[in-house]
DNA sequence: CGGAATCCAAAACGATACTG
DNA sequence: CAGTATCGTTTTGGATTCCG
């Protein structure tokens, strides 16, 4: 349980806990705040129970996540970042970033979850662009929405509570659209993406929310 | 190899490299430059030629780890980060910051590596403090050295080129005074550290070089 | 819902030895 | 020096089942 590597360094501490297989995407999805057990299952296609429950575990004792009783709907049991794993959003958010510069398209076995595409959102907003807007956004099976406010932004998983500036229905090409690859009007014209409200508003979000994609050479 | 997490996602991505056992200390380890296999051997005590290897290949497909020959003595080979791979860099530094921030005083059991010295050095440093000077520091068995010239840092293990502005030798304690937990004075007189130089540039060099420790609860 | 318990299979690690 | 090759052992991941 938890990787040891036996040397008095921080980010073989780091590298010991979040190493472990499913780790990192568990914190991942608890940045976007408390989540139960059978939230972090659904959300985390392919972890066991047995080796989510591990993992759990591991970041508790490390004081990264914490376990609670659940106040509201049915009681039940939370689990939330404590203020140090909390501490971990914006440099997850900045690996995001650099592991995304590599990925166009997604592969054919590859699926997008309400919690990545949440927690891509955020990683990508760029503050400054806009001042205020709602955005919810659907990209094949995920849902998440990002709500600009000033130099904020808050997201997370399904739909917002107030009601959106703009609805986007994205579909594999929407990477494209986040990397500029894409106007605004290329993604509707071209059918990569199909929008509920203004053009304008649209132009807005990929100002607002941008990550670059490298140019990937071919490896000869 | 490499673990796949069937997730569009640049987190999974990350996750899926760096998190294979080793990972992210022999990235850590080519922060400082261009290493020979047998360094990167000997700087990563317990691993397996054959685990290296394969870490190394891995590393190399993902683009974030080059092999070259090395033109100069001996000829050989040496590996280096990619441009892709460099970007590393700045956030390997505040994962270890994260994870140092809960480490006070080595295991019995936990060494220290010249590699992991100098990255801790690099990540310590705060522009502003001083103009420019440099530092030799040994901790038991670890060398490192960081020059410090107006915003810039460079750090590499083993000695500097050009005569210190003072050499530290510190023991177990030598984190403390990198916490602030120890003043340069009490650290000289406590023993934690000795030093080569006069007492003010130890005083400079806390100011450059800090990392904080966190008053860690007990767990009840 | 929130896990604990079992069990199997497959990696993958670590050690060691050996080669170009 | 820079690995490859082999191999036994240990993990641990994943699937399934069951329980409070």
């Amino acid at each position: 349980m938890t990787k040891d590597y036996r040397q008095f360094c921080g980010l073989a501490r780091a590298a010991g806990v979040l190493g472990e297989r499913w780790a990192l995407l568990v914190v991942r999805d608890l940045t976007l705040g408390p989540r139960r057990f059978k939230d972090l299952g659904e959300g985390l296609p392919g972890v066991p129970t047995s080796v989510l429950t591990a993992r759990l575990r591991e970041l508790e004792q490390m004081g990264i996540v914490e376990r609670r009783a659940a106040q509201q709907p049915g009681g039940g049991v939370v689990y939330t970042l404590t203020p140090y794993g909390a501490e971990l959003t914006p440099i997850l958010d900045r690996l995001g970033r650099w592991g995304a510069q590599r990925m166009s398209v997604p592969a054919p076995d590859e699926i997008i979850t309400s919690s990545s595409l949440a927690a891509a959102l955020r990683a990508a907003y760029r503050p400054g662009a806009i001042t205020a807007a709602t955005f919810s956004i659907h990209v094949g099976p995920a849902s998440a929405w990002a709500a600009v406010d000033g130099s904020e932004v808050t997201v997370d998983v399904g739909l917002p509570e107030s009601t959106p500036a703009l609805i986007i229905h994205g579909g594999p090409q929407f990477r494209l659209l986040l990397a500029g690859r894409l106007s605004a009007a290329e993604a509707i014209t071209s059918g990569a993406v199909e929008i509920e409200g203004p053009h304008a508003v649209l132009e807005d979000f990929v100002r607002a929310f941008h990550v670059p994609l490298d140019d990937v050479i071919g490896t000869p």
